[in-house]
DNA sequence: GACTATTCGTTGAGGTTTCAACTATTGCCA
DNA sequence: TGGCAATAGTTGAAACCTCAACGAATAGTC
């Protein structure tokens, strides 16, 4: 009893992945190149300049990101052996770990943020209308509630195997 | 001179790039847990299964499901060896390397693909209005279109370094 | 036919992500 | 206080992707 989709779904479907991946993929290399940073490792650059004392707990870095834990935790030994964070002992909870971004760091992001804006820019709200840019995110935000309201970890179908 | 974003911009960009990466979570460990499949093979064995006699050129298989020569040359290796698809040689092309999907790769797709659609039916189109679905496509549309007539190779901000 | 450029697909190295396992610490509750 | 679950963060292995380089075949040009 499955509920396939309909044409215009389909379409929809596949219009959407085929968007993602290009642009995804387009701001990546953009990133890449003109600053050597993978589009994940300037997002955590990104949260953190707009922490105050630009500092998190990984806890709450990971969560601002949408990071795994371990995803985290690897990206911030890359970047502390880069100069970008540096890693401190939180004083009020001594299993926490404050990643705090540097002047490097931030210079980085300085240099880095213009590029990307502009690619952002030009890829995605130039060819938009004002009013695609609001549905836009409209249609996100009802996916995000959605998603949020029905947790990865139940499953989604768990008799897809049957 | 950098046209930094709008506060309606900025929100539809976070929204959008928090949605995109909850969607494509969400659906990854869905079709991991319930087929042992990354979304990834899931889209080559998707290309080859409408394609006649379930069989294509590396070449078309690369450009339908928008992958690199090299990626998709490494997932062929992995699904080759799990008995889902199996290479031939090209008639007509002595470089050319076909992949045809086996019997057992169509099962595997068979089982799979109940769970899939009903994950992104439940996560994606339930929320969204029939408008919000033609919203989607059309946005999903420019930005194709767009991003294409802007070939990634030819950088977006030669300058961001300056 | 030889020369060159292009295309096809693969390979290996290196970087990133996931997964499961682990230690250390905190919170809860009797 | 002692016991136990939950949380914070790290680690190593395996999977996956990217990048650059490569060998092989084809196409275009003279």
């Amino acid at each position: 009893m499955t509920r396939w989709l309909t044409d215009e779904e389909q379409r929809a479907w596949r219009a959407y992945l085929h968007a993602t991946h290009l642009l995804a993929e387009a701001l990546e290399r953009q990133l890449q190149r003109d600053s050597g940073l993978p589009h994940a490792y300037y997002e955590i650059l990104v949260r953190l300049s707009e922490a105050p004392d630009r500092m998190l707990r990984m806890n709450e870095l990971a969560d601002a990101s949408q990071y795994s834990r371990s995803r985290l935790s690897h990206a911030a030994s890359r970047l502390e052996a880069a100069g970008w964070i540096e890693r401190l002992e939180c004083p009020t909870d001594r299993r926490g770990q404050l990643a705090r971004l540097t002047d490097d760091g931030f210079a980085a992001l300085e240099a880095a943020a213009p590029g990307h804006v502009e690619a952002v820019r030009t890829l995605l709200f130039d060819p938009l209308s004002p009013e695609q840019v609001s549905q836009l995110r409209a249609i996100s935000e009802a996916v995000i509630a959605r998603v949020q309201q029905w947790p990865v970890e139940r499953g989604v179908s768990p008799t897809a195997a049957g």
